[in-house]
DNA sequence: TGCTAATTTCATTTTTTTTTGAAAACTTTG
DNA sequence: CAAAGTTTTCAAAAAAAAATGAAATTAGCA
């Protein structure tokens, strides 16, 4: 063997990259699941994440054994979470797939992309709210008036600190 | 009519709060959907939201027409997250249901209960990584090294912000 | 322009999650 | 302590979400 390697028992550096390989996806496989996304999607991240060069959407698809369409969509949500991107590998005319490294933009785009959404939408629905208190038993209205006031006190909180958690500053 | 109500059209005082109440399942149904909580959990937290009274089991099973088993096991879901809570009513022998309304400290329950430990095993999982370095080529293993450097970054951030996000206050 | 490789779409299948409902297990009280 | 009321549990059913794969579409190249 020409490189004796240092590693424990004695697993070839192959082996022990495509350790960290599994490692990563598993790592990432839960993350994504607890940002409520497929499996799917964690594995492609996690897979690029540690790859040293971008790879094709074939390589993906074989090295996770997923389908051609899982590959194509989670790429795609993925694309929109600006969590890859292509880049441009000549002389191959497929498109060759990067992880985006930095959490701290990707974070702020997936607040923005999937959580200020809803937050419109729950503004919304309080105002709604407001619009069928009846006005009539003043102990019950205040009651709901309380509850109301509540709803719209958190919609604001998450408005907030969401945005400025990821570093959006947009306050 | 003895008590002519102000509200647009000519609505009941008991439509209106039915309006509210629907409205108050709506707003949690999505929150909870939102968090990777079951339909039937934001359904009964929305129901005893603006519920004026404490109710008991069967009320909320009749009232949104789900099964004894979901109102079971949601209530038993919210009960661990600390967002509803029994309250003694006299000559009842049922237990008595009430929404706990200290959002910042729902919140904070939430993050202890069901983010915390995912970022233990996160850290567990890094060192793992750490220890399948090949360790042979530098190149290579620098490229590495910096990646896990980055989750490691992360999982300290995700460590110390969520708890600080929800005023716990622990670093 | 026509050919082929690459990618996307989407109806169908598979898997996972949630709900149901009836039986079991408690709990209070007469 | 038994009987009735209440709650929990859990196997089975239903619903929802995700993955598949083949057909349709698009894009690159000669």
């Amino acid at each position: 063997m020409p490189h004796p390697s240092p590693i424990s028992g004695n697993q070839s550096v192959r082996e022990s990259n495509r350790d960290l390989e599994i490692e990563s996806i598993d790592f990432f496989v839960r993350m994504m699941s607890m940002l409520g996304m497929p499996r799917s999607v964690g594995e492609i991240y996690g897979l690029l994440y540690f790859s040293t060069t971008p790879l094709p959407m074939d390589q993906i698809v074989s090295r996770l054994g997923i389908s051609l369409g899982s590959a194509s969509q989670g790429l795609k949500t993925l694309r929109s979470l600006k969590a890859v991107r292509t880049s441009y590998v000549p002389g191959d005319r497929r498109d060759h797939y990067l992880a985006e490294t930095e959490f701290r933009r990707l974070f702020a785009n997936f607040i923005k992309e999937e959580i200020m959404p809803h937050m419109e939408s729950a503004k919304e629905r309080i105002e709604r709210m407001e619009d069928s208190l009846s006005g009539t038993d003043e102990q019950t209205d205040e009651f709901y008036q309380i509850r109301i006031e509540k709803l719209k006190k958190l919609t604001r909180a998450g408005g907030r600190l969401l945005p400025a958690l990821a570093g959006l500053r947009k306050f």
